[in-house]
DNA sequence: CGTAACTTAAACACTTTTCGTTAACTTTGC
DNA sequence: GCAAAGTTAACGAAAAGTGTTTAAGTTACG
């Protein structure tokens, strides 16, 4: 009830793969095989997914879906497709170019590869102009 | 692969509360007591909880404490303090003065009221002197 | 006061998650 | 190719979580 959604199995690996240990060597010192190490492993990586997808639940909650920016998108043309879609929507988006362009770049680091989008992006807005990146 | 970790249930009373509908009136809708909506919402507000902890276990894991910003605090005066505390464990935060607080406000901007921190802010460094605020 | 809104507790059936085993499979680096 | 590292599948037992109900308890407010 009080703590977070990781066990303390899980963290406890985590912990030790951050120090750069194997997981046979985890394995030895919590007296486990191998193979256990990594089921703990992944599925405290799946309950780190579901945290996060949890939250940005949570900002969707009062933000209407925007669009969709696909893969393959250069980075420098998403502000002018969202500044576009925005406006279908009479909704004035609170961010510069520059600034959405960063604001994108920190909040989804992994799908931003150099100039390009690598993953399907979902654009989401609040009547005050706020994004958010699902 | 699941979602997150909402049941459908929990995200469907969660819409109808932010509509501004009472849990009876919920009730009626989704044809239950209203006590059940209550602990529905009640276990989906623990869930969204326990997702925002177990992100900050994963800051932490290869982050320090580094102090707690108290709520009240004026976010002005916050760059001294993060300043001051990591000069103490001989750690230099990269960021200057302004960028720190665009830094607080694009991360925790529901913790940020006009110029005043409106919640307790723990603040994290690594030893590159990137930060996270939890 | 009284009523609507909300919270809480105990109990029950049910589903999901977790940790563990064994054994086979794939990937990676030399 | 070999060995170490990692992954996967099938299965079981124990633990935890979910949705309900019923019944009793607050809180907020005109």
């Amino acid at each position: 009830m009080k703590d977070g959604l990781l066990t303390e199995r899980q963290m406890e690996v985590l912990r030790y793969r951050k120090q750069g240990l194997t997981q046979q060597q985890i394995a030895d010192i919590i007296s486990t095989s191998k193979a256990n190490v990594c089921t703990i492993e992944k599925s405290a990586m799946e309950n780190i997914r579901r945290a996060k997808e949890t939250l940005e639940f949570l900002y969707t909650l009062d933000a209407t879906h925007l669009c969709t920016i696909p893969s393959g998108t250069d980075l420098f043309n998403v502000p002018s497709i969202i500044f576009g879609e925005a406006e279908k929507i009479n909704i004035k988006v609170k961010y510069d170019t520059i600034s959405l362009i960063n604001r994108l770049r920190e909040s989804r680091a992994q799908a931003c590869k150099a100039r390009v989008v690598c993953e399907d992006i979902i654009v989401y807005i609040t009547d005050q102009g706020e994004l958010y990146f699902g």
